[in-house]
DNA sequence: CCAAAAAGTGACTGGTCAGTCATGTAGCCG
DNA sequence: CGGCTACATGACTGACCAGTCACTTTTTGG
């Protein structure tokens, strides 16, 4: 990975690659307050300190580029380091303290991604902002989190062929998963803003407890059973 | 609720009402077409049948006042509705199967629901479209939501107090239930739109098997147990 | 050291659109 | 009928911004 005496990429394409990614920097927090339709290319570039030109020598498609290039690199690329950190040893998921202890991981880790980047939660989040619009964008996205998707569903098969998860199918398992996941952080996130209507709308602030209250409630199910007592927190 | 005889309203109060709903509905449409920031206040009055001013008249506050009455008569209302039908009878929530069944009474009457009107379900979708811009419009979403959660969290709580569920705190509940709902309904969104990635992101394109799916693992678990089989389908 | 190539730049353009307001019109009352 | 009120209207304005391109600066290679 040194590459001081050899460098596999010339100077110049290190350069290059430095700028870009200034101008990532910049556009991801631009986007992060502002939103894709809010955001100017006039304050990315005053931003990343650059005119611009200069962005359009980087991102020739412009505005559309330069967010799919964000979502990319920052969403989907922090998502799936988390997944796979979080089902590092493969054989954990064939016992069921394992997969518990997997998923549970897993939960915790994209929670934990997302609240230290706040910037990069509003850009998932409002990763629907334009469904419905344009269908080529429509198409791109779904591209982008069906490898996601892939990735978790792939550990759910796994844990449903061992046994230690119920016999249902691993697609909607797996989005289910990463929904309570989305939706936990959006409802953090409304409750930020400090809201007067009646209580907070905060349903577990503290990250480790939601994913506590997550793992739970999904592998064990929301019945009363005396039987079968939580093994997380009640 | 007749008012031939003895309207408790006058012609004219009833025309404007037809009016504002008649801009409504053109606003709905315009708004699930293109979403916030791609409609124009101009298609709206155009599909309206009414001239832009016409629109202020009704909407002094222009394109934010809009969509909003929109968010709350169409989408919240719409979710109020649904909710209260699905727990019409007060005391079936207070067994078992009782509450198994109203909750998904729910969680389908709310699939049905968005999915029979692709417009509101699309507002419902992009309501997060401007979080973290402006705090007073995040606000305005919180509290419509908070009382949406809260007919549920109600439901909840009885359903708990009843010990049919198990203990916990009712608010993350009907967070979950509600995000469970919006996750399967954008799922569905996406796959959709003909995606040529892998296999199809529909992960349950049957509303009904939908509602059962959700309804068997957020009432049993994911967790293998030859002990409790699922009430609903495998 | 110079010339040519590469990269950076920001003023400019063309188009869009929210919101306004002067003008038009329909109904109503005296 | 005539004037008065209330509402409808859409051309207009001012602001905004994505994307361009003629020009400047930097780098490279001879």
């Amino acid at each position: 990975m040194l590459d001081v005496s050899s460098p596999p990429v010339s100077r110049r394409e290190r350069e290059r690659l430095a700028r870009r990614r200034a101008m990532l920097e910049a556009a991801l927090a631009v986007f992060g307050e502002k939103g894709f339709e809010g955001a100017t290319l006039d304050e990315v570039a005053e931003r990343a300190e650059f005119g611009k030109g200069t962005l359009y020598n980087y991102f020739p498609g412009g505005k559309d580029e330069l967010y799919l290039a964000l979502f990319d690199e920052y969403v989907v690329t922090g998502m799936e380091t988390v997944i796979a950190e979080a089902f590092e040893d493969p054989d954990e998921v064939t016992t069921v303290e394992g997969a518990r202890r997997s998923f549970r991981r897993m939960i915790a880790g994209l929670i934990d991604h997302f609240e230290t980047n706040r910037s990069v939660l509003l850009l998932f989040l409002r990763e629907g902002h334009r469904l419905g619009t344009d269908p080529a964008v429509v198409i791109r996205f779904a591209e982008r989190f069906e490898r996601v998707f892939h990735g978790v569903a792939v550990q759910v098969e796994r844990a449903t062929a061992a046994g230690t998860l119920r016999d249902l199918p691993a697609r909607p398992v797996a989005h289910l998963l990463m929904g309570n996941v989305r939706g936990y952080l959006m409802a953090n996130l409304m409750a930020g803003a400090d809201c007067p209507a009646g209580g907070s709308l905060a349903p577990l602030p503290d990250p480790d407890e939601a994913a506590d209250f997550i793992t739970t409630v999904l592998f064990d199910g929301l019945l009363a059973d005396p039987d079968r007592p939580a093994a997380g927190r009640a």
